[in-house]
RNA sequence: GCUCACAUAGCUCAGGCGGUAGAGCGCUUCCUUGGUAAGGAAGAGGUCAUCGGUUCAAAUCCGAUUGUGAGCACCA
């Protein structure tokens, strides 16, 4: 297993370190030009460039990008020289009064309060001043003047909390070289091909109807095919990996998630309840209030419950690929990553305490197969913990610190056996317990958690579950939650990007086109197409009466694996001629031969193709 | 939920300083029967997101709503 480790933005290279930030300070110089009386935030170097927030006097857009990049321009011709200077505390809040920056001044007092400093670093470049660490190039003569481009604009909340004032944020690309900007941007516009918001449309996989609902996406025949191969792969995973299948419906009382402990602490999430109103003398009354579940854990604690059980049958492993339902914010939902109505590949393992590490360590390298099978490489492991310095952590987690302590140790402790790389992720916990994240990048940048095993100590005792012990005596499970191919939608989406839309062999929704040179070959070409969806290959006829180049064309851009090209010569030797996407080079095969051959790589769920040889 | 931008044919997009719209692809039909990323021709297809306001006149200007995108916050 090898799971890479990837943290924040820390240059290796000092300069490129040094020329954002100080490219930050001139973006702040040139918008208080373009905006006298704005105040300043926060103006870090990011991965890709840096961004400055500002509480504007006049709003700024897009449209105002070309003035302020030409200002910014103006001053790094003009060969400012930084200067760093030290103040002692009281002079630095004086300043900063002075200048009138009520953000800096907030944050001058909160770094001395913290850090117990008794002076503060300003850099002065121009007639341009701002509280800041450094470090700083000598002069704006050193940045290149062509090496730089704004991004975009958006709102962001003053020191990332909703509750404070949102400032306006102007993100910015930013290198070392003109070649080295042009390529990034490049590379950016070549990921946003891959974006499985455009690919889904493209290719037919999933759309979004208003009139249904927003998140939650129907799926095309196409979507539904690849849905279909990775149920099919979860469930020989799973069977062999001693797990057993249940199905359980979407709705179930809202009294049993007070039990289980998801209201109040998941009440924002969940859709509003469906009341049976009950007409009485007095008026109406509720009678009964269903929810949509948000989660699948209580119904299958229910099955757990559902008769006596013994330590025998413990570990216990419940799977279901059901349907979840969350309330996301508007701002969250989109595409096919954030959604409001989800199916998850998910899984409930009732065990012992001592049972935990191995069940853990079972669906770790459960996880790493399925991952191999996909192809997927570029994942971090975040080991996602409680915060308890967080002050509305009684709101968010359940109340017993000693089980956390313990839970979490339990955790750490075996990553560390296991000898993988993670991460630790304050305050990601869920709200019964600790779990490991498994992160993955999108095509815009971001990380988000596709798959996720959690360890919980807290619902099933919540719920009254038992086993009955060696000593005879009724103890509670723990229960470890998981969900290795995580949500249909958001593995979907990972894997269009993932592979650009040009799916391996077997989850690809159509797997072999036949291509006929002309018209008259149509009888052999339905031929074939009948023999291999005899076993069940999805193969298709090109009908269309077009050229075999415009065939090939469209075949090619729906990025279908497989294309088979025959006529004459095919028909009177009973052979087809082989053409694999994205390959100019072709292969004239036995029509049985390529039949087998296509079998063992859909079998094997093979990336590449093999020909057998007989 | 918040900030900003955007919404024109099935898709990708152009246009429009106010006088009710265009291209390419796709689709349909016809000709072509062609050996590897677009053969040719004709045709159908749009209350310019929705509602309201200004105006003689709104797809165009203004407002609201809905949706989409980029961020922020949230994210089991």
């Amino acid at each position: 297993m090898s799971f890479e480790h990837q943290g924040e933005f820390q240059s290796d290279d000092e300069q490129l370190y040094r020329v954002r930030h100080s490219l930050a300070h001139v973006l702040a110089q040139a918008v208080l030009q373009l905006r006298p009386g704005s105040t300043l935030g926060f103006g870090p170097p990011i991965k890709d460039g840096f961004y400055y927030d500002f509480a504007l006097s006049e709003p700024i857009t897009d449209a105002d990008f070309p003035e302020i990049e030409r200002l910014m321009k103006k001053i790094l011709k003009s060969g400012q020289r930084f200067y760093q200077e030290n103040l002692p505390k009281s002079d630095a809040f004086a300043r900063l009064a002075e200048m009138g920056e009520p953000y800096k001044q907030e944050y001058a007092e909160e770094l001395c309060d913290k850090h117990d400093l008794d002076s503060l670093s300003f850099y002065r470049n121009g007639s341009f001043v701002d509280m800041c660490e450094g470090p700083h190039v000598d002069t704006t003569k050193e940045i290149p003047r062509d090496s730089f481009k704004l991004r975009s604009v958006a709102g962001a909340y003053w020191r990332g909390d909703s509750d404070n004032q949102m400032l306006t944020r102007i993100y910015a690309w930013a290198f070392l070289s003109k070649e080295e900007l042009a390529s990034y941007v490049q590379a950016y516009e070549l990921a946003q091909e891959r974006d499985h918001k455009k690919l889904g449309k493209q290719l037919g996989i999933y759309t979004i109807d208003n009139d249904i609902g927003r998140g939650l996406p129907l799926w095309l025949p196409n979507g539904t095919i690849i849905r279909d191969e990775l149920e099919k792969l979860a469930f020989e995973l799973e069977f062999q990996a001693g797990y057993q299948r249940v199905s359980t419906p979407h709705i179930a009382k809202q009294d049993l998630f007070f039990q289980t402990g998801h209201l109040p602490y998941y009440a924002e999430d969940m859709y509003p309840p469906m009341e049976l109103v009950e007409q009485t003398e007095h008026g109406e009354k509720v009678k009964e209030a269903y929810v949509l579940k948000p989660m699948n854990c209580p119904h299958h604690h229910k099955i757990f419950d559902a008769e006596p059980r013994s330590y025998r049958e413990l570990p216990l492993r419940l799977a279901e690929y059901s349907h979840v339902y969350r309330f996301e914010e508007s701002g969250a939902v989109g595409g096919l990553v954030r959604v409001r109505g989800m199916c998850m590949n998910d899984a409930h393992i009732y065990c012992t305490e001592e049972q935990i590490k191995s069940e853990f360590r079972n669906v770790m390298e459960l996880y790493a197969e399925a991952y191999r099978i996909l192809g997927l490489e570029s994942y971090y492991l975040r080991l996602s913990k409680s915060d308890p310095e967080d002050p509305k952590r009684k709101q968010k987690y359940v109340d017993n610190p000693n089980a956390w302590i313990k839970s979490e140790a339990i955790i750490e402790e075996l990553l560390n056996e296991m000898e993988v790389d993670f991460v630790i992720g304050v305050g990601e916990a869920a709200f019964y317990g600790p779990k490991i994240d498994v992160q993955f990048p999108t095509v815009t940048g971001r990380d988000e958690s596709v798959s996720t095993v959690q360890l919980d100590f807290a619902v099933p005792a919540r719920l009254g579950l038992s086993y009955v012990g060696s000593d005879g005596l009724d103890h509670v499970p723990y229960c470890i939650h998981r969900a290795p191919l995580s949500t249909h939608e958001r593995i979907v989406a990972y894997l269009i990007e993932h592979y650009g839309g040009a799916f391996p062999t077997w989850l690809s929704p159509v797997q072999v086109k036949v291509i006929t040179v002309s018209d008259q070959f149509h009888d052999y070409g339905r031929k074939i197409v009948s023999a291999l969806r005899a076993q069940f290959v999805r193969a298709e006829l090109a009908e269309e009466s077009d050229t075999v180049s415009k065939k090939v064309r469209a075949a090619t851009v729906n990025k279908i694996p497989n294309l088979l090209i025959v006529g004459s010569q095919e028909e009177q030797d009973q052979t087809v001629t082989l053409r694999r996407y994205g390959i100019r080079e072709q292969l004239t095969l036995p029509f049985e031969q390529f039949q087998d051959s296509i079998q063992q790589t859909i079998d094997q769920r093979a990336s590449e193709f093999r020909v057998i040889e007989k």
